[in-house]
DNA sequence: TTGCGTCGTAAATCATAGCA
DNA sequence: ATGCTATGATTTACGACGCA
């Protein structure tokens, strides 16, 4: 009948999703040699020890904070795996 | 063996599109709390159920829904105008 | 206070489904 | 078939918060 009047202002949706930080650092993929030496040192130990985390990135040329998130992000990644296995087990 | 088999199968499993209904369902939610789209882990296992994915599916749906809406708002306009209208619409009767 | 843990996410990128 | 873009999933990088 009449005009339709969106409920919401279209344009301070977006503004109120406070996220995003100007100073973060550009995501940055991995070379396929990066990925596989900490795939086999995550296989070796999930936890790093600080001389092994030291080493990592050394030899990566990553930094240690990235190594160390890197190792986060893994953990996090196998529990989501393993959560799945075991959901989709039962049931 | 068939365990092995469905497994290895299960694993090359051809990604697919998610069904129109469950994307209907998906973007009511979205365009519905469009001040504020992070549904809770409860609202995600309800959405999860509604649409027959799973939860991880819903997180990663409303990731990628939010950060394309907010790179281009006007390319979703028409959608978000046909959604506001269905909601509208279902909040009268 | 330092420092590493998880959790949820942004943003970029990957892989390919599906359509003109 | 082919090319292209939309879409679902994965990969880096943090902020927020917890615990020792």
């Amino acid at each position: 009948h009449k005009d339709e009047k969106p409920e919401l202002d279209p344009n301070n949706p977006v503004a109120n999703w406070i996220h995003a930080r100007s100073t973060r650092k550009k995501r940055c993929p991995y070379t396929k040699y990066q990925t596989l030496e900490l795939e086999k040192e995550f296989l070796f130990n999930m936890y790093l020890t600080r001389d092994r985390r030291f080493e990592v990135a050394r030899v990566l040329n990553l930094t240690e904070r990235q190594v160390k998130i890197w190792f986060q992000n893994r953990r996090m990644k196998m529990k989501k795996m393993n959560k799945e296995k075991t959901d989709s087990k039962e049931q | 063996v068939m365990i092995l088999r469905s497994r290895f199968l299960d694993a090359r499993r051809k990604r697919r599109n998610f069904s129109k209904q469950a994307t209907e369902v998906l973007n009511e939610y979205f365009y519905s709390h469009l001040s504020n789209p992070y549904p809770s882990e409860e609202a995600k296992e309800e959405l999860a159920k509604q649409c027959g994915i799973t939860v991880s599916q819903v997180s990663n749906w409303f990731g990628n829904k939010r950060i394309r809406y907010k790179k281009n708002i006007g390319k979703f306009q028409e959608e978000a105008n046909l959604y506001a209208m269905k909601t509208a619409l279902g909040a009268r009767q």
